[in-house]
DNA sequence: AGACTTTCTTAATGACCGGTTCATATGTCC
DNA sequence: GGACATATGAACCGGTCATTAAGAAAGTCT
């Protein structure tokens, strides 16, 4: 019953018919197509000819459309989310932090090298009911950045760079609000200096 | 060569066989349809559904699917846009217009009978190249409730409740970009109260 | 060289998309 | 009772959707 040599199934990545594109560099390409049109505006067609993969290659390699915008979000994460963590990581004041990430990600939302807007919060607010797990994944991940903001308000008040009284939930709902407001702002056609206006308008409602 | 007789084709509302639903009240369902689930996120055969008219009736009536949209989202500015119209016009002074539109929006986010959120701010922000008309159709519908909430802040100024020195396009930028983010907010399962805090903070960037 | 492994191309799947055709049903007018 | 006008139901149009099956191509292994 026990074969003589079993053949261990493990994947060779030097064997077989190399492949005709990098994976990283396709993920890339499929991020910024879905950050452009949306989850449900990208087919499969516009993913295969942006990242220059065949569908089937597409599919074997990253599964379906949902796992690969899943992949898409977290790689988008990584690179422009940066922004916002480093903001609120390295500034030296609550303020200055949440001052610092508006900012960074007004540029961000501008800039012309990119779709505009953040992918997060624009890509898939409405849709159809079959799209449902898609946009509670990214509300998810909206919900996170609130929560991370607040935890950052709250080591505000540790540092003493915050006043004790100040009511973190709040702050950090209405900051969240403004930079998700930006997001539209922005696909409207906003320029730097507008999305620049907002947040200096935005904070003056830092309490004192 | 001309008849004697020449049938004026003007089409008769009482002759032939009557329509089987009423076209004001086929519209309204329409509209939470799309309010529900965005323009792309809405299929033909969910209208027609939603609308309990057959697929031909809404052809005839309502032209093609796009157009049907743009009347929906009239329908939406006549019976939702009265809050803020109503505000802007009703309100004693410019800090209370502001603010009172800000309330009431939120109040109709978060009521229970209706989809969360603003129709013309979340139907259609990303999407396929092809109904690109639809999204800059709404961009302007957004814009020009920017400008009125200028002109009310320009009012404030003249009737003296508004400092001259105040920046009314930085403020009526920022004021629309809280409307805008509470949309989001509102689709991520905010409460009423959450909104409330929201507006709360955003008025204490008031000029002083 | 030939076995093996992986990716490629091609084409197909069934379901649904927005939009239309056409015969039939249902009403008013003469 | 027709003739006429409008609305309805069902079936259909070409096209696209996401996804996959089958076999040819292009490498490394022994």
């Amino acid at each position: 019953m026990t074969p003589r040599k079993v053949k261990t199934k493990k994947p060779s990545a030097v064997m077989g018919r190399p492949r005709g594109f990098d994976r990283d560099e396709a993920l890339v390409e499929a991020m910024r197509v879905f950050w452009a049109r949306g989850y449900e505006g990208t087919s499969i067609q516009d993913l295969v000819d942006a990242m220059g993969v065949n569908k089937p290659s597409l599919y074997s390699i990253f599964g379906c459309k949902e796992e690969l915008f899943r992949e898409a979000v977290e790689l988008y994460d990584r690179i422009e989310g940066i922004h916002t963590t480093r903001s609120l990581e390295d500034a030296p004041s609550a303020r200055a932090a949440v001052e610092e990430m508006l900012r960074a990600n007004a540029r961000a939302y501008t800039a012309s090298d990119k779709p505009r807007g953040c992918m997060i919060v624009l890509s898939s607010l409405l849709g159809s009911p079959e799209n449902e797990r898609v946009r509670t994944f990214l509300a998810e991940n909206r919900l996170r950045g609130e929560r991370a903001l607040k935890q950052r308000l709250e080591r505000g008040i540790l540092d003493g760079d915050l006043p004790a009284s100040a009511e973190v939930g709040k702050l950090a709902a209405f900051y969240t609000t403004v930079l998700e407001g930006l997001s539209i702002q922005s696909r409207d056609g906003a320029s730097a200096k507008k999305l620049a206006a907002i947040i200096d308008a935005a904070m003056l409602a830092w309490p004192t």
